[in-house]
DNA sequence: AAAACATATGATAAAATGTTCATATGAACA
DNA sequence: TGTTCATATGAACATTTTATCATATGTTTT
């Protein structure tokens, strides 16, 4: 077993890696993107029109959900349909909402 | 009332405060100082040492920290003593470390 | 096979971010 | 009051990030 540095148990890697998460989930585009998803599976023409952004920007941005396991994407003819691949970031978009809606934040 | 443009039943100023939640917890060296503060409330001094950082950098994300009201402050003598000011974001943190940590992530 | 449609991708430029260095502020104590 | 200790802050620089533009890839239709 190799020695890893630690911080309050969390390895480097861990802590690199959630802050990569929060990182996907920094950003107001990704943050519409995923809840036009949660809303139900989408093509990219229709999710651009829904997040009123260029084609390209939100395909760039898919990538970058996509690398982070977020969404998961399937071919249905000419269309490349994107959905929700894991149900945690529901829960931690969720909390994120109740933390900014709080009244006494 | 007035016409506020959304998404999903997001105004954007909700989604742009979730963004900017995200962006705060989207930096390796603020989560190393949460989690030293999850240990028990610190002195800058302390925190320092723990996360490996210079003083004057752990100062400037410790004030990202308090404007994004993760951490609050208190004086003792010549010190400052931060600690966590909200337990929503030890929740959020821990559901982004098991989502990481997952082996199908 | 060619044309049309849907999406992806590379390069670029503009904006945001994080650390360092130097210095300012502010409390405590001699 | 002057000095020391603890922390904060501003400027500068390097790095990262995001939207745009142009174009490439891949699928369907004629």
């Amino acid at each position: 077993m190799q020695y890893t540095k630690k911080y309050a148990g969390k390895s480097f890697q861990t802590l690199s890696d959630m802050a990569g998460f929060f990182k996907v989930l920094a950003d107001e585009t990704r943050l519409k993107i995923l809840y036009s998803l949660f809303d139900g599976a989408k093509c990219v023409m229709h999710i651009s029109e829904r997040v009123e952004m260029s084609q390209s920007a939100v395909s760039h941005q898919l990538a970058i959900l996509k690398r982070a396991n977020l969404v998961k994407v399937a071919r249905n003819g000419k269309n490349q349909v994107y959905s929700i691949s894991d149900e945690h970031v529901r829960l931690v978009v969720d909390m994120a909402e109740l933390h900014v809606c709080e009244p006494t934040a």
